[in-house]
DNA sequence: ATACAACGGATAACATATTAAGGATTACCC
DNA sequence: GGGTAATCCTTAATATGTTATCCGTTGTAT
């Protein structure tokens, strides 16, 4: 049988948080969490989306992202509004306060993920890229 | 400035759910959480462990773990007792009981995972293997 | 031997993950 | 048009993630 380690769930895991360790310091700097950043970045990305439609992209499932909206707008990060076609869908988007934080931020992280990146070499991160991206179309 | 897509951590932690998606299936039959699993399997392959190594195999947090353990020892599935040695450390073993559940669900399991490998090919996953490996040892 | 740093677990406090169930709104069907 | 199913979001309950701190034990130097 297979080892422990031999898992790729494992592995997937592990690269995972060695790639985090990059951003984690910034992050705890200005007292976001990797969720929430991921949040914010994809806000700041497309503007304004529906809580379903931001969950689907951050990877965070709704009754997560219920709690991570309500924290950010206690902080006066994200603004909540009613879609005016349909009372169900809930419309966000970020603040000025955070459009500016983000701009402030996002260049250190960048320059991070560069760090990373230059690692492993342009080559390589393509190459993972695309097999991840192979993973991702796997279905049960 | 790269979108918001492309980001390596988010690409694995999806490709890491696409791939737990052949498996929660099984264990949520048998009531066991993902990382319970992870800690049943690390002891049935090294038979006893101190805390520390196995949360360290495992990629889980001592916080995180201690709560597991004390769950997994509810239920009768493992065993503690102090070092004879060094009375800090807490060993740590797999009840008979747990040795049994896991020789029957393991084939399952272990089934699931040589059909996902298929849909990708062995040498991809070679491939990826070595990729995240790479990824494992780098140091901010 | 004594003081003190270092270590291994555990606890605390908060944020998120996961599954199930609830409440309000909208779409559909007869 | 009224009943009903489907949809979106939220709440609830439990488990885990994350950081900081505490507590008992061991190592170490004086």
């Amino acid at each position: 049988m297979r080892k422990f380690e031999d898992s790729i769930p494992l592995q997937l895991l592990k690269a995972r948080e060695a790639t985090m360790s990059f951003f984690r310091p910034i992050l705890q700097e200005i007292s976001l969490t990797e969720q929430q950043w991921r949040v914010i970045r994809a806000l700041n990305e497309y503007t304004e989306l529906e809580s379903k439609q931001l969950a689907e992209r951050c990877c965070i499932l709704s009754p997560s992202l219920t709690g991570i909206i309500n924290r950010l707008e206690q902080q006066g990060l994200i603004q909540r509004r009613k879609s005016p076609e349909d009372q169900r869908r809930v419309l966000l988007s970020l603040t000025d306060e955070a459009k500016q934080m983000f701009d402030e931020v996002s260049p250190r992280l960048e320059a991070r993920y560069k760090a990373m990146a230059e690692q492993i070499s342009e080559e390589k991160l393509e190459q993972l890229n695309e097999l991840l991206s192979e993973l991702c179309k796997l279905k049960p």
